[in-house]
DNA sequence: ATTGCCTAGAATATCGATTATTTTTGATTT
DNA sequence: AAATCAAAAATAATCGATATTCTAGGCAAT
């Protein structure tokens, strides 16, 4: 009954909603299975709208997938979408960075060179698990490349950004490196990208962090997890 | 018992999104005026939950805003976000015109050529209201530009296209010409973005395209609506 | 044995009522 | 008269239960 929830702006429905999201995006659920309401409603100790509301948002994000009548599934992992994904993601980070460049201020720099700093200091993988990517990790990634984009004068850009983003995110974390050992330094990668970020160099900065976003993907379609996933 | 709805993956909740969804962008709610959720509830003979997702799902869509605790409202005019808006529009609208050309095919030709024969004979206004701008006209003009990236093979850029173009629909349909009578012959812009799309030049399309956009936002701009709303 | 139909069980979508929060109102004090 | 605070009204958020739709598995017919 007394149920103090004091802070402000905050909702039951919004917590759920950025537990499942968080949960999907470090890989806790796997593509494509199911998210029936019920026990999540069990699990968050929560009502049926709650959970519903938080799954309209993550569809209408296309985390999830909505079919009418057949309930709620997580996003499947898709070869052709990645493809779609990676050529739309190239052209919206390129451009919000060439934005982002031509707006550079010095509180930009900073924030880039401190999100680098911070992204090269964190583990790439937990200990206890060497095959997949760690929490930590993967929000200092996100947030260097927010940070890269960070200047670019657009919060709409920036918006459109994040979800493809955060569905690249998704085939990130479930592609075990697996036969594919990384030959890349992918810090290498980061650091000449906010090199020449910071120089003011739009044309190798862009093309340098259109080769990062192709290369990823490229690992990622040579993994096994898309090639054992038929759909 | 009444089974009215035996159509197949229709939901109650999909149609009050509708319902809602082409009230503001046929502009029959104003900016900024709230959306409580109980007398949406009565309107539709509809629960709460209805109501509550469909606004849920606008607000993802950047057509409502959800304030938590504070209710909805509908997104506001906003001179700042219009040209954010229109410098964005015009890089995605652009991208996706160049990819269709690339991509060029038959069917899209002639999805092009007939929106834009529709668009040419759809009246822009009602006579019993020439302030205004029909219903009618919007759907078509909404289509022609859709037709015209229908081709770009990515649906994941068509998609990513959608919400700014509806954000915009709502400036287009609030702006009252006004003061500003148009000397633009706007039939004739989409007529020779049309003919340059279909003669494969990508160059003239793009910048046909552009300067269609950011005019009718210099249009919009400059309308009595912008300057007499302060916020 | 395979196909198609039908019934029980499970899951989704919707409802009506309850609880919590914000805004308004109006009395009280300085 | 202006400002402050407290009760009341309005509105948002959540809950528990019902109605509807889908799914799975058995049974009959070919």
């Amino acid at each position: 009954m007394g149920q103090l929830n004091s802070k402000r702006g905050s909702t039951r429905s919004l917590e759920v909603y950025n537990e499942i999201r968080s949960d999907i995006l470090a890989a806790r659920i796997p593509p494509g299975s199911r998210l029936k309401v019920g026990p999540l409603c069990e699990r968050f100790g929560v009502s049926l709208s709650v959970v519903r509301e938080a799954l309209t948002r993550l569809s209408e994000q296309r985390l999830v997938r909505s079919e009418p009548q057949l309930g709620f599934t997580v996003v499947p992992l898709d070869r052709a979408g990645l493809e779609d994904l990676t050529r739309v993601r190239v052209e919206i980070e390129t451009l919000a960075l060439r934005w982002a460049i031509e707006c550079a201020d010095l509180s930009w720099e900073t924030s880039v060179v401190a999100a680098l700093y911070r992204l090269g200091r964190t583990p790439v993988s937990e200990p206890d698990d060497p095959n997949g990517v760690s929490d930590a990790w993967s929000d200092a990634h996100a947030a260097f490349h927010a940070a890269l984009v960070s200047g670019c004068a657009s919060p709409l850009l920036m918006e459109l950004r994040r979800g493809p983003y955060d569905s690249a995110e998704i085939y990130r974390r479930w592609a075990r490196p697996g036969a594919v050992r990384e030959e890349r330094d992918v810090h290498k990668e980061h650091t000449e990208i906010a090199d020449a970020a910071i120089a003011r160099d739009v044309g190798l900065a862009t093309s340098l962090l259109e080769a990062h976003i192709r290369q990823t993907t490229r690992t990622l379609l040579t993994s096994d997890l898309m090639n054992s996933t038929p759909d």
